[in-house]
DNA sequence: TACATCTATCACCAATTACGAATATAGTCT
DNA sequence: AGACTATATTCGTAATTGGTGATAGATGTA
């Protein structure tokens, strides 16, 4: 399996399109079901002009899709595994804090193994 | 839960380190273990001055790790949960593959229903 | 030492992106 | 029609990104 370009593109272009803060709160704020851009706007927080180009940066990459109702406009997620993904950066993110203390752990124990960790850990008073 | 700034920063910065074809295309090389940079470059293309940066960007989003042998930089995939990702992105592209197609099929018959499909459709045959 | 190899970094350019301010558009109400 | 509301788009700008060629650094070898 050669992993096409065209593929590869593609997948980039869906993480693109959630790799950035305040998509991501948008993409959050639609958790619970489709939202008016004027609520969207009271959760996420930001000017109106900006929400409104974040979220068309989301229409165009396919994650999100929209309907009039008289002024105004309500978008829905269109894939609940934007979610999902989310998830799964989480779930990284967690295992990675996970190893980086484990990493500390063993290394402090090393340094009092090694009998010069007294001076360099005695002064402080935990992780920070 | 509120999702706090950090970690939506967090999670923005991991999305956006896999945000790019080369990059997505050499986290896939290292899908069968670690590799050094020159197998690397063979596998994904491109330039070495362009590949060595794009492994600073993984190396400084988490997602890899680096290791000296010698001459060589062996380069691996510290999470697996990248893959997980990926996977997950291609589920979702595939989801919405099924439901354009439905769209399509069910937009088809709606103009044959309304009977002026068939001018549209007849000289047709099938998708491309 | 000098030299070759592998990798990282620098300097620069083009393209893209995010933002705010202002303006345009679509729909509603009188 | 005109006024009003909700949303989208345009424009200018600063920051970031992806790419290249040249060069620097690190390591091994004669």
């Amino acid at each position: 399996m050669p992993l096409s370009d065209e593929l590869l593109h593609k997948i980039a272009d869906v993480l693109k399109a959630m790799a950035d803060p305040t998509r991501l709160k948008i993409i959050h704020s639609l958790h619970n079901g489709e939202l008016c851009v004027s609520s969207i706007l009271e959760a996420v927080g930001g000017s109106q002009a900006n929400i409104s180009k974040h979220l068309s940066v989301l229409k165009r990459a396919g994650l999100v899709d929209c309907r009039r109702e008289g002024l105004n406009v309500h978008y829905r997620i269109i894939d609940d595994g934007v979610f999902t993904i989310c998830r799964n950066v989480c779930d990284s993110l967690e295992e990675r804090l996970d190893r980086e203390r484990a990493a500390v752990v063993s290394g402090r124990r090393q340094m009092e193994e090694e009998e010069w960790g007294e001076a360099v850990m005695a002064p402080s008073d935990g992780d920070h």
